[in-house]
DNA sequence: GCTTGACCTAAAGTCGACTTTAGGGGGTAG
DNA sequence: CTACCCCCTAAAGTCGACTTTAGGTCAAGC
């Protein structure tokens, strides 16, 4: 068993955030002492490092909470934890192709500046074509302004 | 020239939230008519599309002030931006990265479920060891426990 | 016996990025 | 002429996830 300071210090949560954790339902068997004071077991650090993945993959306190109540009702929630978790799967999937585009621009602005700081002006780089681009460069700046919103009204 | 209105509607913006980011100072050159009324040009919808992006990669709204100013500043502050973008592409690989291994925890949960829900119990499958899963299942559920924290205090 | 350090609670404060509210101007269509 | 719609500002409210503050308990060491 341990302490909340030596959880705190286990991971990388302070004491108040554990308390906060504990008040907002995420550790429903946490023990304590008869005088009040909280003693965390070996499922309760699991429970810990299942909240931090979870917080990871996007989910709020509140939906982890969602999750560990269904974990306590035992096999009738099961297809409510699948669902969650092929939600969540989906979502973080969209997470990783979005940030892959937003890769691409910076890797294309990181180029562009390093071009204008070599030729210590962005004078002439201001103005370059995508056929005028390294191969891998312009491919980045195509994948990174493809799906750039584009005005949907005329001007007046 | 479009109003504040037509904009909103171009990009998925409300009209206050285009009001907030002018207060914030993201669009230097905004021009207005005598009695106040916003007008914006297409360099201000192409800084909204560089702020759509900027955010996207996770950026602050007071950093890209900061950068919308030093573009305003001319050749002077063309290192600050190549830094920011290298700075920048570092943090999104390594949210890349992370996203991953997200990923294949996910990856592994829903097989889990899945398996769960076709035995229409947890009561097997909570047992299972590593070498028991399917090899895809087995790299995702290994890849994405790797890097868990461990306690690193020991018990009292 | 008194200080120290780790624990406790309840409640208020913080931060970023908006959103909402309250109050007002101005041009045009019926 | 008045209803309506779009525009404006300043200021207050919201939300999530904490953090901070204020005040209190308890066991151990000098």
């Amino acid at each position: 068993m341990y302490s909340i300071g030596e959880v705190s210090n286990m991971f990388q949560l302070t004491v108040p955030t554990l308390r906060y954790y504990d008040q907002q339902g995420l550790f429903p068997n946490l023990k304590r002492s008869e005088s009040g004071v909280r003693s965390f077991c070996q499922n309760d650090l699991e429970s810990i490092r299942v909240i931090e993945y979870l917080k990871k993959a996007g989910m709020s306190l509140k939906d982890i909470r969602t999750f560990i109540d269904w974990c306590h009702e035992g096999d009738g929630t099961l297809v409510d934890r699948q669902n969650m978790f092929l939600d969540k799967l989906a979502v973080v999937q969209a997470e990783i192709a979005e940030l892959n585009r937003v890769q691409d621009l910076l890797k294309f602005k990181a180029w562009y500046y390093t071009q204008a700081v070599a030729e210590n002006t962005e004078a002439r780089i201001k103005h370059i074509q995508p056929q005028d681009m390294p191969e891998e460069i312009r491919k980045a700046y195509e994948n990174s302004h493809a799906e750039l919103q584009c005005p949907k009204v005329s001007p007046r």
